[in-house]
DNA sequence: CGATATTAGTTGACGGCGCAATGACCTCGG
DNA sequence: CCGAGGTCATTGCGCCGTCAACTAATATCG
C-alpha cells in the first residue's frame, strides 16, 4: 500500500509521526472524556454547559448574542440555542431581547448561573490540573499553546 | 472570586496555563471537527467508522473482538456495536461467531472494507498532515507524544 | 425607494453515543 | 458438579449535537 515512487502518491505518515497522531486523538478523547465525567458526576453538567457559563461570566454585563457564544465555543447555532434552553430552564441564564438588532437575542447569567458557576469550577479545575497541567513542564505548557495557535489559524484560514 | 489564603483553596489556573488548556480544548476540536468533515466529505465516513477499519486493517486476520475494538478506539461496547452494525451494512465489516468463546464476535474486515479504507485513507492522511503535522517542529512532535502518553497514563490509572 | 441577498435565531428530523438492564455464556470455589 | 459472580454483546432509552428548512429582520445596491 506504501509507494513513494510516484508524483501523486500518498505521503504516508512516519512512525514517530503516527505515534505523535494517535497520541494526542487518544489522549485528548480520554480527557474530554475524563472532565465530561468528573463535570457530570460532582455537578451534573455537562462540559458545553460548563463553558456557557464560563463565557457568560468572562463577557461584558454577563451577557452574550447567541452567534457570539456559537463562535466562542466553537459550536453551531443550533447547538446553542438548545444548550442556552436548557441553561435557562435550570435557572443559569436569561435570554434578554437585543435592544439594537430586533432579530438578536442575548444570553444573560442569573445569580443562580453565577453561583452553579461558583459551585463547580473549583472541582473542575482541580481535574484540569491532575490531569493535564501537573503532567507538563513549563516548556512543555508553552509549546502546548503555540501548537493549539498554529493548528487553529491553519484551519481558520482554510 | 479567587483566594490562596485558605487550606482548601482552590488552585486556579494561571494565565499561561489556562492559555495552554484552552488552546488544546479549542484546537483539538477544530482538528476533529475539520477531519470528521473531510472524510465526510471524500468518503463518506466518520472520525469512528474509519478507526474502526484502521484498526481491524492492522489485527492479526483483520479480525478483533468487539471488547478488543472497543479498548482501542476508546469507546463504549454499546457504541461499537452499533458501529460495527452500519459498517456491517456498508458491507465494510462482517460478523464472525467465536470459537472458543460462544459469547463472543468477531469483527472481520471485508474485501469491500479493505479498499473502503485504502481509497479513504491518503485523503484523510494528507489532511492530518497538514492541519496537524506540518504545524509542528520535529522537537514538538516528540513532546506531543509524550505528553499525550503522561496524560493517558494519568487517566487510566485513577 | 424597493428588490434582493444576507444574517439571527429557532425548530424538526435525524444520527451517534453512553448508561443501565438483559440474556447468554464462562469460571471458579466449595 | 453446581451455583454465584463475572464477562460478552446487544438493546431500549434518553441526551446531545448537526443539518436543513423556516421566519423575521437587516443590509446592500441598482
Amino acid at each position: 500500500m506504501r509507494d513513494e515512487s510516484g508524483s501523486g502518491e500518498t505521503d504516508w505518515l512516519s512512525g514517530t509521526e503516527q505515534a505523535a497522531w494517535r497520541a494526542l486523538l487518544d489522549s485528548t478523547r480520554m480527557l474530554f472524556a475524563a472532565l465530561d465525567r468528573q463535570l457530570a458526576a460532582d455537578s451534573d453538567l455537562t462540559l458545553t454547559d460548563y463553558d456557557i457559563l464560563v463565557r457568560l461570566s468572562e463577557a461584558p454585563n454577563n451577557r452574550l448574542r447567541m452567534r457570539e457564544l456559537a463562535d466562542l465555543t466553537l459550536s453551531t447555532r443550533s447547538g446553542v440555542t438548545r444548550a442556552v434552553t436548557r441553561a435557562e430552564q435550570a435557572g443559569w441564564v436569561r435570554r434578554v431581547e437585543c435592544e439594537e438588532d430586533r432579530r438578536g437575542m442575548n444570553a444573560e447569567l442569573t445569580e443562580a448561573g453565577r453561583a452553579k458557576l461558583a459551585a463547580s469550577a473549583p472541582g473542575h479545575v482541580r481535574a484540569v490540573r491532575e490531569m493535564l497541567i501537573e503532567q507538563l513542564t513549563a516548556e512543555q505548557l508553552g509549546q502546548l499553546t503555540e501548537i493549539g495557535r498554529r493548528v487553529q489559524d491553519k484551519i481558520t484560514l482554510k
